[in-house]
DNA sequence: GTCTATAGACGGATAGAC
DNA sequence: GTCTATCCGTCTATAGAC
């Protein structure tokens, strides 16, 4: 042992490849796919930028791995229906709110979208999701099955996502997450279980 | 005259001009701005890529011709609330359904939209827009000037129109104006002019 | 496991001939 | 106005030394 080390990038001790995963989620959500090198990942992670390659094998996989969700959205939304569909408006909006400002799954989020407004399989990918692991999930707890309801809902849902987590809109990145479950919490229970045009 | 021509390219009688903008319209409205090379661009529209430089000058010259909108946003919110603020709400959603389904401004909305979520440039000049020309324009309309209800009606037309022209989310692009008009303005209404928290 | 070196593409932009 | 030729940069990915 006792071998003279550079000290520019050094032996790493730590978790290499959580490292660069961590930086990659978060470039990915900040700047979207293609505008995220790995050359930058790496530097941001600490590590040379073959490592990235070694470990992930190409940016595609990198992406995908940067992608798997730590959350099963089905079960929190069947969980925000548990006191019944007369509340679940705003318990939807704060399970949703909730998910984009927590740190470890706000990004992949963010990258979701990111990826999905410019990348057409993405699109689909997201588009697909959306309406099996969401929309059709909130329908099955509605009284009338009603997929119509559940993507009104939706709307609000990803409207308010889109100005506080992608365009930083001001009014809407500082209020409070309780202020906008206060506020969006009676649209979405109006599109759920309230009067609509039929 | 009567030069011999190459019939690669040819001399081009036409709007050179015009079919460079058409195409990167097009493109950057499909693919987002990094995914769009000049190359691409000048290959859509026929002419050689020295050309797109030598009429647009840069890439990003070129998009920022791309994005400028042959419509006043500020004049038809104010047309909306012609009616007073009371019915403005169903207003302001159909008239921004129309901008997006109309083939002549929907384009460049979405092309607008793309390249915000993706490049961060483009985020701030859509940001600023929103701020300035949509939720403040809205807010002089309201009793209270408020901001917050102003960006919590953006929240639900944006939302809209993300699943109904970007993702493209079935239950919503299958809708009629006139029902999203229907379901959607109370929640503008209530937005607007009615009772939200404090 | 980590790094150097390099191959191989592609992109933006410019100079200059026609 | 249009095109050719080219410079220079950046990127992904891999081969191979340590």
């Amino acid at each position: 042992m006792t071998s003279t080390r550079r000290q520019r990038t050094g032996p790493r001790g730590g978790d290499t490849r959580g490292d660069i995963l961590r930086a990659a989620r978060e470039s990915f959500g900040e700047k979207g796919y293609d505008t995220t090198s790995m050359r930058a990942v790496a530097r941001a992670a600490g590590v040379d930028v073959a490592l990235v390659s070694y470990y992930f094998g190409s940016k595609d996989q990198l992406f995908a791995a940067t992608m798997e969700l730590p959350v099963s959205p089905s079960e929190l939304i069947d969980r925000a229906f548990d006191a019944g569909v007369d509340e679940a408006g705003p318990r939807l909006v704060d399970t949703f709110l909730r998910l984009w400002d927590d740190p470890e799954t706000g990004p992949a989020f963010v990258a979701l979208f990111r990826s999905a407004a410019s990348h057409e399989p993405s699109r689909e990918m997201f588009a697909e999701s959306i309406s099996t692991a969401i929309v059709n999930r909130y329908a099955t707890h509605l009284p009338d099955h009603s997929t119509r309801r559940a993507s009104l809902a939706a709307s609000q849902l990803i409207g308010l996502a889109v100005l506080r987590y992608i365009m930083k809109l001001t009014p809407v990145v500082e209020m409070t997450r309780d202020e906008l479950v206060a506020d969006a919490g009676p649209t979405l229970q109006r599109y759920l279980t309230g009067p609509l045009t039929d």
